[in-house]
RNA sequence: GUCCCCAUCGUCUAGAGGCCCAGGACGUCGCCCUUUCACGGCGACAACGCGAGUUCGAAUCUCGCUGGGGACGCCA
């Protein structure tokens, strides 16, 4: 049978980083048996829902680089037949109207808290004859979950875990306005999609079991679950969007590459032995459920800065300019050119876009001129121009180039190398073009500049 | 309060009874490479929450405790 994995965020937000890698893990398994991944939108909580969240979701999921298969179903399409499936419970006796109001419930729920039990449904309207029904009450629907017993969930990532029957609600499937909820919608849709294994976080463990039972009411097979530990803030608690959880678009936009944070976001709560760097097409390979940890975790900027660094230094040159253009504006095709050149050293030495675009600068700009002395600063410009016009920056005429230019200016050649060398280990934005000085020089004329520089 | 889950270096983790006085990675700190920065190399520091069992032997199994997290909506 062909295995058929979903991921169904509600567009009440952007894609943050713990659905990202809910998703990721979903797609992966998909991928790795050659499955299907689809993309369900539950949006059903009007209130709330955004097309924007939508948006933020396709597009944080593309630069992720995680596809899906089929067209995204969007849940609020499908509420008819979610209450007919529900009516159809109905009038099998599964499930029953009940006419409490929510002033009811709550007091309900009060009542059974001071009593120091759990706040649920005493189940009043059950086996209450509907003749009993209050008129001009619109009822909910509820579904009759076993008294007795227990539900067993067989978890691929929690093993078997079990709760008894009487911890269960008759939880409400369809509100007294005639619309699904979640509990009944997930059930439906996954049902109906084909979906046959569900990664989610653990959040939903013990929602699990009432969708265990939406299962057996309608005698539907029940999916493969495997509910992996949240991702925790800095403050050990569930990240959510009030503390610091940012969308991926902002990990995007603080320069990091894509599969640096796939890489990231894999290696929490999924390992394969000691193995660090794992780019996608390798975790396809690797990723199973087998390797999924049961504990929470924490996501490590430093470790995601060290792996994007690396990232970088292994992108392709052509690609990273593409990438750099965008944050520095609009520049001539010779600056183009000319970062392009140095790409290799410049990659070098950044940890993420914005580093590198920062390193770029003196590539785009001249100097800034802050720590030098009058001279120092005619000596640099020199420099600089000598940079601007020299074509092609050979290692037999960078260095005429720089004599020619600091005669020309009254300026000895060791006053170049001296300003140069003060420029540059005081200027975190300049040893790149140290490096692509130096880098020419592997010859005499090299030799001949290292002396000056003594 | 009730139910459920989790527990190895600061962080991410390896470990499925002897291979572990616990391995890797990030970070930190040294040293080396280098005319600078970075990269790279080498090394150091650093963890099995506690207590009982089971066993010849436990990080690994069992129980209790403690700690952390999650769920208990006509939200998803």
């Amino acid at each position: 049978m062909e295995m058929i994995t979903r991921f169904a965020p509600s567009p009440t937000g952007f894609l943050h980083i713990g659905g990202a890698r809910t998703a990721l893990f979903n797609w992966l398994l998909a991928r790795h048996y050659g499955g299907k991944f689809l993309l369900r939108i539950e949006d059903t909580d009007r209130e709330r829902s955004t097309p924007e969240a939508v948006d933020a979701i396709f597009s944080g999921l593309k630069w992720l680089g995680i596809d899906w298969d089929e067209e995204p179903v969007f849940q609020s399409s499908r509420l008819d037949r979610h209450v007919e499936l529900a009516k159809k419970l109905v009038a099998e006796r599964k499930a029953y109207h009940c006419y409490c109001s929510a002033e009811e419930l709550s007091s309900m729920r009060q009542e059974a808290k001071s009593r120091g039990k759990s706040p649920r449904y005493d189940r009043r309207w059950r086996d209450r004859d509907p003749a009993d029904a209050p008129a001009g009450i619109q009822p909910v629907i509820r579904l009759k979950v076993p008294l007795e017993g227990t539900t067993i969930l067989q978890d691929v990532v929690q093993g078997t875990v079990d709760v008894a029957n009487d911890q269960l609600d008759d939880m409400i499937l369809v509100r007294s306005d005639g619309t699904p909820t979640f509990m009944l919608s997930v059930v439906a849709d996954d049902h109906d999609m084909g979906v046959t294994h569900v990664i989610r976080g653990d959040d939903h463990l013990t929602n699990t079991f009432r969708h265990i039972q939406i299962y057996n009411a309608f005698n539907w097979n029940v999916p493969q679950y495997g509910h992996i530990p949240l991702i925790h803030g800095a403050d050990g608690a569930k990240l959510s969007k009030r503390h610091g959880a940012l969308g991926i678009e902002a990990y995007r936009d603080m320069g990091y590459l894509p599969e640096a944070v796939c890489n990231c976001l894999l290696r929490l709560g999924w390992s394969h032995g000691d193995d660090e760097i794992i780019p996608q097409d390798q975790a396809i390979q690797w990723f199973t459920t087998d390797n999924l940890g049961k504990s929470a975790s924490q996501l490590d900027f430093a470790k995601l800065l060290n792996l994007n660094g690396y990232y970088m230094r292994e992108a392709d040159d052509q690609r990273l300019l593409e990438e750099l253009l965008p944050l520095v504006g609009n520049v001539s095709d010779e600056i183009r050119q000319r970062l392009l050149r140095g790409m290799n050293g410049l990659k070098q030495r950044s940890k993420t876009l914005l580093e590198l675009r920062d390193l770029s600068y003196i590539y785009i700009n001249p100097p800034p001129d802050s720590k030098l002395d009058l001279d120092s600063r005619v000596v640099w410009g020199i420099i600089i121009q000598v940079l601007e016009f020299e074509e092609n920056w050979s290692e037999e005429n960078l260095e005429k180039e720089l004599r020619t230019a600091a005669a020309e200016n009254g300026f000895t050649f060791a006053r170049v190398a001296q300003v140069l060398r003060s420029v540059l280990s005081d200027r975190k934005i300049t040893p790149s073009v140290f490096d692509m000085l130096v880098s020419f020089g592997k010859n005499e004329s090299l030799q001949r500049m290292r002396a000056a520089f003594r």
